[in-house]
DNA sequence: AAGGTCTCCTGAGGGC
DNA sequence: TGCCCTCAGGAGACCT
């Protein structure tokens, strides 16, 4: 479940079902998931067994988990990774790919277009090192709102680009990119160096508001590939007013919502409220 | 610098 | 039924 919202929910569900407990064993499916561990993934396994998890970590979409040796199992789930609490024995999911025995129950991650990746960080248990150019997200405490309209203030890059760009904030993909910039009134293509500092605030603020609406919502769902750990979807696609839209009507002026495409995927903006440039 | 395109994968769904 | 096309909540490499 990519955005910040969804990898949120599955965090909370991991802390909640997978800390102190040992791990018994762990069996890799597939290997494409585990390629970052370049000793292998029997090493993986191995290295995995034996340890505890004593923690339940995220900035943006990546995941972590800290163990017990000060190391950490870290986790993206790309496009379509999940992480699932399951009972010990039930039937292995289709695109189940890597597999953590702890005692009566297993965490799964299973992840169908293999985009994602589980990897052992060294010495991660507080930010791990793969990661540390990675911006903070609008959620967390290290999050310097100036700085971030001081980047995007000094970019001729487009704002749907920079929203997407994870080091200038993490968190955000192209659902939220899209719903931000509709409340703001903003089209994507507007070069960040043309806005105002206070249209940068208000974007920054409906990025938090709505990411923080869905998060309440349990996430986004269209389909059974993005659920929590219990493999339970959200509700926050009924609440979308521009991502998916094309074609309905805008929620604020009743103008069709346009889809165009955007670095091999899609925009949805409503064509009135949200001008494009020149 | 910025922005386009392609790639890594496995499907689902539509048109014919 | 099957085939071919497009699309998908990510992200990084490569090219201009």
């Amino acid at each position: 479940m990519p955005e910040l919202p969804e990898v949120e929910v599955v965090r909370r569900g991991l802390e909640r079902h997978v800390l102190g407990q040992p791990i018994a064993s762990v069996e890799v499916l597939h290997e494409r998931p585990v390629r970052s561990h370049v000793a292998g993934s029997a090493a993986f396994a191995e290295e995995m067994a034996g340890r505890q998890f004593v923690g339940a970590r995220r900035r943006g979409k990546y995941l972590w988990l800290p163990l017990d040796s000060g190391d950490a199992l870290m986790a993206h789930l790309g496009m379509s990774g999940q992480m699932l609490v399951q009972p010990a024995g039930q039937t292995d999911e289709r695109h189940l790919r890597v597999r953590f025995v702890l005692g009566d129950h297993e965490l799964r991650f299973v992840d169908q277009r293999m985009f994602g990746g589980l990897s052992i960080s060294r010495d991660g248990a507080e930010l791990p090192p793969e990661i540390a150019h990675i911006a903070p997200d609008p959620m967390e405490a290290a999050f310097d709102l100036d700085a971030v309209v001081a980047r995007i203030r000094r970019s001729q890059s487009g704002i749907k680009r920079l929203l997407l760009t994870q080091t200038v904030v993490s968190g955000v993909g192209n659902i939220y990119a899209d719903e931000s910039l509709w409340r703001a009134r903003l089209h994507g293509e507007r070069a960040g160096s043309r806005l105002g500092r206070a249209v940068v605030l208000e974007l920054l603020g409906h990025v938090q508001d709505v990411m923080a609406e869905a998060l309440a919502q349990g996430g986004t769902s269209f389909d059974s590939l993005y659920v929590n750990v219990n493999g339970q979807s959200g509700y926050f696609d009924r609440s979308l007013d521009a991502y998916g839209q094309e074609g309905r009507p805008c929620s604020r002026c009743g103008t069709p919502i346009r889809r165009v495409a955007f670095m091999n995927r899609s925009s949805y903006f409503c064509p009135r409220c949200q001008r494009p440039p020149r």
